[in-house]
DNA sequence: ATGAAAGCGCTAACAT
DNA sequence: ATGTTAGCGCTTTCAT
């Protein structure tokens, strides 16, 4: 009805501003809530906005603001195969394409760091850019992406530890923050978890439990988080008179942790409580233990770690440390967000305490 | 060294112009590689590109071609909360903020849908922003986002039947594809699974072992999915003699699939075989019959459906009907770069093949 | 408080 | 084959 003798496009300010009886000025400034906008004119602009069903241009005002109010969400690992994803499925199914992406993404842990991650920058009007980054080329196209102003900034889930990525970003003078340290120190903001506590928490409770002869699965012991894991363990078992306590290292993958678990039973049938560095090797534990004809926690005690959905799925439901996921992810995308407000503000991290969950395992 | 009297900002093909002795025209027609540049010349910019460190302008370009070369991915929902998300985790660990997200991406079937869709944007230099759609607010807001040229077509995943976001989208003029046909009628592509088929291998399948006394835990009766898994449960069945089997309602989670499984077992004992509408409910069936003393597949036979992560995380694995999440979701993708390239083409659906993966528990 | 006008960096006619 | 030029739609001084 109201269409004027337009008929390609969609309206642009300029429209809006006929329509309104004033400048194209004035409209930006209602939309964009600048003060100093006279009331009455305001709701003149506001009408004629809905009567042409006006939506700002993107691109023209990032061309002018310099912002994309986006962020890439960066999944990066540090070569092109290596299973050793953070927290890998250890799944085989056909879906599984072999391919990074596939193994990446078929972990809870993955989507729980999305959730964190919506959930904070939703209500800012911001979105995130999903990229992987698992070759020396993808990489690049990170670099290059942020590079063109395509996003503000970056949040980086290493899989790996000597992800060259955050190195990269931070030469390039790119706003980046990680999920977890780094294994070589670089300037760059981070969260991450006290992986040791977290340990202890587990040790001490298996201990309480009056387990004498425990083991561990610990993870890949070339990432940070597997080797924090394990020390804080040693550290809590060693403080309690436990010098010595039988280790067998795992993946992250359910199957890795059935492996573990073999080794463990055949060197010590007699072990009494397992530690399993994160929950899906817990569970493979389970599931060996019993098909060994050990009845879980009676005969042993197991305890995992990170409190994924894999806890809930075993039987029984595994007692475990929390890793409060999706508030890191939150606190991560916060941390980048006042960097981008305030470019020169140093590197900082922020360490979230665990929490131990007592479930029916141990 | 090479450094002009330029401190600020990133260069510009101005620079870079500058830099080569061309003009802009021919720095642009070198980047975008149209032909008819001189090759000599070609290197020139090219050297000159590197040297000034030059990378495109991501607003500026969009401004003009009116490519985002972005796409949005919609995880959509029906309303604000019912739990009934497409394949719930069942989940209830501290991570889930009872949010919507939280619940939708505790599980792998998104992860995978994720890796097909970005799979097949990446080679094409697209890329996927993610978007949750779970209220009549973030459903505008998606729709503003692609109106305001944000992304350039949206892919959707509805959890819940009634999900009004693609009749938004298509009222809007926007391109979208979804994943799993729409229970309402839509002129909207999507690509789908024949999830009667599938059901049919599977009961074909128990039929084959000689399960006499065979029942089954659906899926949710208001999705499609769910409703076409049962039918052609059903017919196969009755085709095959059987006009009645049992059936217990579940919403695609374990806890549902284990509560389905008590209920059936305490009205038929005697039952030998399980069809779970999908993998976390066959898990969870799984483990219920266990606690009730049956031995799997020995006592009782079960199929899965999906071959999700689930099925492999199962003990026994999981015999499963799969259903190609990445393919199917690599396909939508490209039908929606296709009606990208061709606005006027005509609503598709491309319906994908399940098959059956025989593994321990049937 | 409002308008006029100058670009933001790029592509795409059009001209040569 | 290359250069010139005119915008794309917006924000933002700078006047008024």
């Amino acid at each position: 009805m109201t269409d004027d003798l337009r008929s390609a496009g969609a309206p642009t300010l300029e429209d809006v501003a006929r329509a309104a009886g004033v400048s194209r000025a004035t409209v930006s400034r209602v939309i964009n809530g600048v003060r100093n906008v006279d009331p009455a004119i305001q709701e003149v602009v506001r009408q004629a906005v809905s009567v042409t069903g006006y939506a700002p241009n993107r691109a023209a005002r990032s061309l002018v603001t310099r912002r994309a109010d986006a962020v890439a969400l960066v999944v990066s690992g540090a070569g092109v195969e290596a299973g050793a994803d953070r927290e890998g499925s250890g799944s085989r199914s056909a879906g599984d394409q072999g391919s990074f992406t596939a193994q990446v993404f078929a972990d809870p842990f993955f989507g729980r760091v999305v959730t964190g991650v919506v959930n904070y920058l939703r209500p800012r009007g911001m979105h995130p850019v999903l990229m992987f980054a698992e070759t020396s080329r993808a990489r690049d196209e990170v670099v290059a992406y942020l590079r063109q102003g395509s996003a503000d900034g970056a949040l980086i889930v290493s899989t790996h530890a000597e992800d060259p990525l955050p190195g990269l970003l931070t030469e390039a003078g790119l706003a980046a923050v990680l999920f977890a340290r780094p294994a070589r120190p670089v300037p760059i903001s981070y969260v991450d978890l006290a992986h040791q506590d977290g340990a202890r928490l587990a040790a001490e409770h298996l201990l309480a439990r009056d387990c004498r002869r425990i083991a561990t699965i610990s993870g890949p012991l070339d990432v940070p988080a597997g080797q924090a894991r394990l020390a804080g363990f040693r550290d809590t078992m060693a403080r309690h008179g436990h010098p010595y306590t039988p280790i067998a290292e795992g993946q992250f993958t359910q199957e890795s942790g059935e492996a573990a678990m073999e080794r463990l039973l055949a060197a010590h049938p007699d072990l009494d409580g397992v530690f399993a560095a994160n929950d899906l090797m817990g569970m493979g534990a389970c599931h060996v233990l019993r098909e060994h004809g050990r009845r879980v926690p009676e005969d042993v005690a197991v305890v995992g770690f990170d409190d994924s959905s894999a806890a809930l799925a075993c039987r029984p439901p595994l007692t475990t440390v929390r890793q409060p996921v999706e508030e890191m992810a939150a606190e991560m995308t916060r941390l980048l967000l006042d960097r981008l407000a305030r470019p020169t503000s140093p590197a900082t991290s922020v360490i979230f305490e665990p929490e131990l969950v007592v479930r029916g395992s141990a």
